[in-house]
DNA sequence: AAGCATGATTTGATCGTTCAAATATGAGAT
DNA sequence: ATCTCATATTTGAACGATCAAATCATGCTT
């Protein structure tokens, strides 16, 4: 850390003003080539890196993302977030970004969390990464003309698409696993899954049932549900496979009712998430592509906070099967 | 997000100068306290928040931790940096501090993220998350006089306690899953750990080692060490089964390497960490409070960053050791 | 009642950058 | 040689807070 280089002093020992030594970093085109590479030369001898806050104050622009950390409540899949979260790290400082993490409990609390980021740090924009039914974070956001992506599309009734998201094609998984089990030879398969009204997992059933109607199979009476964790899930595997005894093969929503149901009974199972459990356990599991989803996000928001118009877009990422032991 | 309120608007809507606003914000002794309540009042009124860049511009101060955040590599420990993290974002918030993250592969990298880091957003300090011998990270930031805690012990060879660290005292842990085996009566417990030279691991090793010496028990040939994973831990734990059949409990460095040991053979296991895996499977490890050594590193750095110079402490942590049915 | 210390409040300057407007430079047209 | 027009560069102001020093009150001492 030398002694705080600023503009000025490049300035100086470039022989220019300090606007030019501005110019030469922010607006290549309007400086004399000549000039500007004389610039450059001094900015890195001299080390120079731009002053954040004295910029910030400028221009309002604080080249900070913030999104929310939290508890890993069920633990299972708790790395997915980290795993997203990284991605995102990565992405954000290769486009000249950092990630500001806060927490919060529950929505009122997130968005009180919000007015004080803006308040304080004032970061560039928001990434949501977990939406649900009728998401008040998000109707805030957009009110207040704020810049943000969601990891999750908008489940709710809220006017669709009114902001960009990027999200992973969970049927589409669940598609995959059931076109691997069937094409293993197996023809009764089951699903355990959440209680509907999640989005996630009514998307995640829908791959499922899809799949199995598209190849001409019944699955009624097929499909238990039960909040997450593996005590949960197997007893619904168990109670499942009870009342159909000629079922061999459950397809899981989460790695957690997929273990459960492991346990149930000796049939072939997949999970999702491709959690570190499943990789030790030999669980076959839907492997969602969080760094590429974490790009995304931050490739829609640099468009965003270009004040390209066009940006208000939408990204669906397929996620890949990765088999193991399980099935 | 109102119309960004500044100190200026609560100076004249409280009818005194901007410099009484910001004392009584900043520095409550100093004002009256008629005063003080009346500018507080208008504040909260307003909704005014201090203008973090504007404020750091003058101060110097941006009240930013700053720690790398790194893919979840071994898998199943990954949740541990995560539970870390959501401790730091938590503690850091309550002492007025928002954390703000970075990527860096390998210690030139991360110097030079520091570097990056110092010349931008100037964050106040940095957190280390995980120190190892001949830490080079450590004595640039020393040679740089710059702020940090470390949560992890400084292992090397380096001028001991130059600098103020956090750690969990894994010899602690793995003394008390020693002793909770002895208790229920095994006599012959081997330990699968690391290859010496990581200071995490010795440390872990050394906790069984004392606790069977006093105990008057002989431990000779009773160590096997592989790298971290759960087929490492397995052929290593069968080695040493195979080796001295009379054991009857194994104790691990790590989760991993306890799911390998306890499937090499029906012996006593107990692991470390606690992970989402250990959970899932049942498995007894130790657990480490994470959340209170996030705290710590927090109530560290705020002595650290008030210029307290008694400050340049150590705070060791004890884990517990959560029993399952694997021991 | 004048002098003084102490406390409370205000004033001007400043942090480092970028915006907006002003000025300088140079090539081409007349 | 003068004027235009475009390009290149410089100058002052401003962002919003805090520091340092100055000013204003107030009570106490002698």
């Amino acid at each position: 850390m030398a002694d705080k280089v600023t503009i000025a002093d490049v300035a100086r020992a470039a022989g220019v003003s300090r606007q030019t030594v501005s110019n030469a970093l922010n607006a290549p085109g309007v400086v004399r080539e000549e000039t500007r590479r004389r610039v450059l030369d001094v900015v890195e001898e001299l080390g120079y890196r731009v002053n954040q806050a004295a910029r910030q104050m400028r221009t309002g622009r604080s080249r900070l993302i913030a999104i929310r950390i939290d508890p890993d409540q069920d633990g299972v899949s708790g790395s997915v977030h980290d795993r997203f979260l990284h991605g995102l790290t990565e992405a954000a400082a290769k486009a000249g970004y950092r990630v500001l993490l806060y927490t919060a409990d529950g929505d009122a609390a997130e968005i009180a969390a919000f007015e004080d980021l803006l308040g304080a740090h004032e970061p560039d924009a928001f990434v949501l990464a977990s939406t649900h039914h009728g998401d008040r974070r998000i109707s805030w956001l957009l009110d207040n003309d704020l810049r943000f992506v969601t990891f999750g599309r908008p489940w709710s009734d809220l006017p669709n698409a009114r902001h960009p998201w990027v999200d992973v094609d969970g049927a589409a998984g669940t598609a995959a696993a059931t076109r691997h089990l069937l094409a293993a030879g197996h023809r009764r398969i089951g699903f355990v899954g959440w209680p509907p009204g999640s989005g996630v997992g009514d998307d995640r059933q829908a791959g499922w049932a899809t799949t199995l109607a598209s190849a001409g199979i019944a699955a009624a009476g097929l499909i238990r549900v039960a909040t997450d964790g593996v005590a949960t899930g197997e007893a619904a595997a168990r109670d499942l496979l009870t009342a159909n005894p000629d079922v061999t093969a459950l397809v899981c929503a989460s790695d957690s009712l997929a273990l459960g149901a492991r346990a149930a009974g000796p049939v072939a199972v997949t999970g999702f998430d491709d959690t570190p459990v499943a990789r030790v356990v030999g669980l076959t599991s839907v492997h969602q592509p969080l760094a590429e989803a974490a790009a995304s996000c931050v490739a829609l928001l640099e468009r965003i906070l270009a004040g390209d118009p066009s940006a208000r877009t939408h990204m669906l990422l397929t996620p890949s099967l990765i088999v193991r032991q399980s099935a």
